[in-house]
DNA sequence: GCCGTTTTCGGCCCGACTGTTTTCAGTCG
């Protein structure tokens, strides 16, 4: 069972109790074990088994033993319990933002409501306002969140999508006649949110892989099946599409699944203008033959006489040439951003006479163009940076250790680390009193003395105060190595209001860096009102830092944000925002968004050697 | 329900905001 199904059952138990009135603090467990379970590194059901589950904070007996149920019969009792107590839909309408389990409860005994569908036809029918403590806006509010919600079902973080897509293709590859399969599509690409899996898989004969697919277990339904492609709906509420190519054609069954489909139609043009690809569309062809007919050109190139591949992977490493840039990961099932392309499709590009454009960079935003002209450009690569700016500690709302995080750092390679635990105004991340920052920082500083080749960094995440101005007084600041602004209160102020407190941020001497600018959740929750033009103006103006908050339920500031404050020769800064070990990891997020908006190393703060970095500071 | 170099019970998450009130309950970060 995976991971994720086990954090789910347990999430599903937690807002079932709370509907119920459970204990607050035993839901609060089971929330925790749910978050806890979903960030493992390993399959709990390995830990499992080899007795090491109970040992992870936050599962004690209890959970322990039920997940124990899950793994061994696949369901928990006291969930089908609660689901048979209570209609099933009840948590999507806890889910929805200003219903938490008080009113969900209330509207379920006062109006029978359990599901969005019965809330909204309530909201319509104008019943909600009737309700004691509810008004128009409270109707009004419900029926906008619905629509939210609703635009986004059956849309994904990249992250799990990652790992769901890794799933399906480790199984496509054990497939009969298989010797290499990519994740293409919006995976590849690194878009924020993806609303389908797409792989490809490489085989003389495509109906074997095509029935592997078809018999996983997580695929609930065939959508599609013709010869050499199957479409299917998953468990996970994802669509999955597996593309099967004779190997000779994979450069190009590869490319046109990356898309995106502009970038494609741009391509097939380009093609076409020099004669490159037959042209029958005088006539006016489907989107889809005309890209069967570029397939059968672009099939056309084969690198490497038949029998030459040694193994599924011969392909992929020939791909990798001492002469590129340091890549850490090259796995073609989860790469990291500026993984090398395979051969056949570096061709293809090769063949037109244009640079291989990144699949990060095929949005049709001038990619082409500039791969027809010079040289292509020096992206962002995971391996050039040098240290995260961004993170929490178990001194304010971090799991970790600042000497776990340090070591964790060191061991990616990183030469600093900047601790920015959360200011006193924020309770509930037990944000750090004065006494407790300059306690920390006195500990930092001691801490280095015993660091060689690494810096920690003093610093912290300084509220911008909902009223203006910054939760620490300036003189403390002007102590600080790091010093991260962000808004985490007062969401809903107008844009005026919003913009005034972050452009005040902008203009302390102190401060060196504007966290999460916009302060989207993805999926969750949009960005405050903010004009983010004038404030890149203003941080190009007074030589501030924007973030790019690698967080995948942040990435902010985005792709095009980024690119505009590059142009306006705005650093950025690539950080985690990590509150543990794992979330470090998450650079590659933030990389992903740099390469998008097209950010070379030196558009990046972090990228810096340490005594350049702290020169640009500003630090004594 | 979990946790314990304050260890088998008692503490763990509090303050701001909102929409609804007329003094506050519910939600959220």
């Amino acid at each position: 069972m995976h991971n994720m199904e086990i954090s789910w059952a347990f999430r599903e138990l937690a807002d079932l109790l709370e509907f119920e009135g459970e204990d607050f603090f035993k839901i609060r467990a089971y929330r925790r074990a749910a978050k806890v379970i979903a960030g493992l590194d390993e399959p709990v059901e390995k830990l499992y088994r080899q007795g090491r589950l109970g040992k992870v904070p936050g599962i004690g007996k209890n959970i322990l033993a039920k997940t124990g149920e899950l793994i061994e019969k696949g369901e928990m009792a006291k969930l089908q319990e609660l689901r048979r107590k209570w209609p099933p839909t009840i948590p999507e309408v806890m889910a929805l933002p200003g219903i938490g389990p008080k009113r969900a409860r209330f509207l379920y005994e006062q109006l029978g409501v359990a599901s969005l569908d019965g809330l909204e036809e309530a909201a319509r029918e104008k019943k909600i306002r009737a309700l004691k403590g509810m008004g128009v806006k409270t109707e009004q509010e419900i029926l906008r969140s619905i629509e939210l919600v609703r635009s986004r079902a059956g849309r994904i973080l990249l992250p799990l999508a990652r790992e769901l897509a890794r799933e399906m293709a480790d199984c496509v590859r054990e497939a009969p006649g298989v010797f290499q399969v990519h994740v293409a599509g919006e995976i590849r690409r690194w878009e924020e949110i993806v609303e389908e899996i797409l792989l490809v898989a490489a085989a003389e004969e495509p109906e074997p892989v095509l029935n592997v697919l078809a018999a996983h277990r997580r695929v609930r339904e065939v959508l599609v099946r013709e010869r050499d492609r199957i479409r299917v709906h998953t468990w996970w509420g994802v669509p999955v599409e597996l593309r099967v190519a004779a190997p000779g054609g994979y450069g190009a069954a590869l490319l046109l699944a990356t898309g995106s489909r502009e970038h494609i139609r741009r391509l097939m043009e380009y093609a076409r203008e020099r004669g490159l690809a037959e042209d029958r569309a005088a006539a006016g062809p489907a989107q889809e033959e005309r890209a069967g007919m570029f397939a059968a050109w672009a099939g056309n190139i084969t690198l490497q006489p038949a029998g030459a591949s040694t193994g599924k992977n011969a392909y992929w490493k020939a791909a990798i040439s001492p002469d590129r840039h340091p890549v850490q990961n090259t796995d073609p099932l989860a790469p990291v951003p500026g993984a090398p392309l395979p051969p056949e499709e570096e061709e293809i590009y090769r063949r037109l006479g244009l640079w291989p454009v990144p699949p990060e960079l095929r949005e049709d935003r001038e990619e082409l163009e500039a791969a027809a002209r010079g040289e292509p450009p020096r992206l962002l690569e995971v391996g050039d940076i040098k240290g995260d700016l961004h993170v929490h500690s178990d001194w304010s709302d971090g799991a970790n250790s600042i000497l776990q995080m340090v070591k964790r750092a060191r061991e990616k390679g990183y030469r600093y680390l900047a601790i920015t635990d959360h200011s006193r105004s924020l309770g509930v991340a037990r944000g750090l009193s004065l006494e407790r920052l300059q306690e920390q920082h006195r500990l930092i500083r001691e801490l280095n003395e015993s660091e060689e080749d690494f810096r920690i960094l003093t610093g912290t995440e300084v509220d911008i105060l909902a009223r203006g101005g910054l939760d620490f007084p300036d003189e403390v600041l002007a102590e600080t190595d790091v010093v991260v602004a962000s808004v985490h209160s007062g969401f809903r102020q107008d844009r005026d209001t919003l913009t005034r407190r972050v452009l005040e941020a902008v203009e302390n001497e102190h401060v060196d860096i504007i966290a999460h600018p916009t302060g989207r959740l993805l999926g969750e929750r949009e960005a405050y009102d903010l004009d983010v033009e004038r404030v890149i103006e203003a941080a190009a103006k007074h030589n501030k830092i924007l973030e790019i908050n690698s967080s995948p339920d942040r990435l902010d500031l985005n792709a095009h944000y980024a690119r505009l404050a590059r142009d306006h020769g705005v650093k950025l800064a690539i950080n985690t925002d990590a509150h543990d070990l794992r979330r470090l990891d998450e650079m590659i997020y933030g990389v992903a968004v740099a390469r998008r908006a097209w950010l070379g190393p030196e558009d990046v703060l972090n990228t810096m050697d340490l005594p350049d970095l702290l020169k640009l500071l500003g630090r004594k």
